[in-house]
DNA sequence: CCCTTATGTAAAGCAAACTTTACGTAAAGC
DNA sequence: GCTTTACGTAAAGTTTGCTTTACATAAGGG
């Protein structure tokens, strides 16, 4: 699954480390995500987010599941 | 973690097993995730949504997420 | 009464998310 | 050159989402 996540760091000026321990992951996981190597749960995908304070929709690009 | 499934599901005259069916996935996991038991994928719970033709944030209540 | 439909629980097993550790590399600063 | 910072890969291990099977119950219809 695509998403933003490598965009909106930068935009907020965030390291993958940083963002790994603001929503309580490790830095492996992050980087898996950000690279779509899968699909997050639900909850972390609630919480990365608000992190950057946007949807999940406007973070996780949907248009090619299913 | 809360959601409007049950909800949904009955305004949409919907069963478990058919939107199990719908979304590709078992009864039980229906089952699971209506009554809170676990916190679903990013994409099942986009499916779900899409489902019912509505935002992930509105079918799932993160208000309580940390 | 019986049968079907819809919902629920429980338990065993599999697959995938997530962790941890270790190592590689390129860029920037001293 | 050496060190630090940020990003990446790989592989083994743990946790948890999800499947499968089996069984229980309540409601409704014939």
């Amino acid at each position: 699954m695509k998403n933003q996540l490598k965009e909106l760091r930068n935009q907020f000026n965030m390291t993958q480390e940083q963002l790994a321990d603001k929503v309580a992951v490790s830095r492996q996981t992050i980087i898996s995500i950000e690279n779509g190597k899968y699909n997050p749960s639900l909850i972390l995908a609630y919480k990365i987010a608000k992190e950057f304070r946007c949807s999940i929709e406007e973070v996780f690009d949907f248009s090619e599941v299913e």
